[in-house]
DNA sequence: ATGATAATAGACATTGTGTTTATTATTACA
DNA sequence: TGTAATAATAAACACAATGTCTATTATCAT
């Protein structure tokens, strides 16, 4: 909408920012890395940083927060269930995106990355599924509840385990064992193919 | 094994810092949380939690350790696959364990909580996984790591989401809806019950 | 009752934090 | 291409939390 008006010198120094706390977070969760650590090893000013961002939280929010709006774009751009197919076209999407960003992406599943992202994942995945099965009736709603929860946590564990294996399978392949897991549990596993 | 022979005085003391810190979690993640808050909260000298702990994330870490030992325990206490209901029991076993230390855990799993610990937890199931499967060959050993990372993530899920309804259904109940959704998928749902 | 030890109060140097200032370097664009 | 706008820098600053001490008091185990 508003893009493009950035300044050439704001997109280096944010990229480098950016570069930096990804790698940092490669070695060490967030609560030990300083903002004078992120600006050491970005090669900028302390106070360039703070011209940005209000810390290094609010720099790993605004990181996440992007992720979070492609994931978003991705997830709202079809139906989920009903349309044949539709579920899976939108797993490899996501699931291509996390791969191309697979150095960002990965960090933010890790083991030193912040709960509150993969909170907000499920959150975003939960309006999701609420706005698809709103009419939903032949199940309680407590019920429906848990299978989201436990359908979002799975695939989220799935695509964590995939990155970590710089994704050694293809998209698709991974897309149809979700489905299959969701779908059929370990039996859809066996049966067929 | 060793135990019971910690002086009272620093029982007392390291039971009020755990609970201030649960209590200030419930309201904000661990980094925001300084030494001297606790201390405060806990109406204990900054001294004497140096004196304990090196600083508030060894403290959650050293909680969190308690918590998946216990965990660990469980989990190992019996077959999960082959024996009938063994599953069930340890199952039951560990949701009755997170539901009597129901504020400790929930902000644990919570958005506040720690990546790390999920991801020892997950650790911990993946050892149990690989111990009872490791004869297991009708599937490719990557697949079945998906397979586990799908199992534990979102049985997770679901008891972040239970602990969260403060226990509102019955342990039971969530050890066979997690049953019915880990071996028959959503498929599971509809048939029988 | 007493020797051992945990908790306290207070002081201390250190470090990262945020903010500000003047100066230099780069950019957008007329 | 020249220039006004603005981003980045360097330096200084007060401030707050940190981590480590020491001397003193309170509590415990026996």
């Amino acid at each position: 909408m508003e893009r493009k008006k950035e300044d050439r010198r704001v997109r280096i120094t944010k990229q480098a920012i950016r570069e930096s706390l990804v790698e940092l977070m490669g070695r060490q969760p967030i609560s030990k890395i300083s903002v004078k650590m992120i600006c050491e090893a970005a090669d900028i000013n302390r106070s360039t940083f703070y011209a940005h961002y209000k810390d290094q939280y609010a720099l790993l929010h605004a990181v996440q927060g992007e992720v979070i709006g492609e994931v978003k774009a991705q997830i709202f751009s079809a139906r989920f269930f009903g349309a044949s197919g539709g579920a899976m076209d939108v797993l490899v999407r996501i699931l291509e995106y996390g791969c191309e960003n697979a150095a960002l992406v990965k960090v933010l599943l890790s083991e030193n990355g912040d709960a509150s992202f993969q909170s907000e994942l499920m959150q975003l995945a939960h309006e999701k599924f609420l706005a698809e099965l709103e009419g939903e009736r032949s199940l309680p709603p407590r019920t429906l509840q848990y299978l989201n929860e436990f359908a979002v946590g799975g695939l989220l564990s799935i695509m964590r385990r995939w990155l970590e294996t710089d994704c050694a399978d293809e998209p698709e392949m991974i897309a149809d064992l979700m489905m299959k897991l969701l779908v059929s549990g370990t039996q859809g596993l066996y049966s067929a193919k």
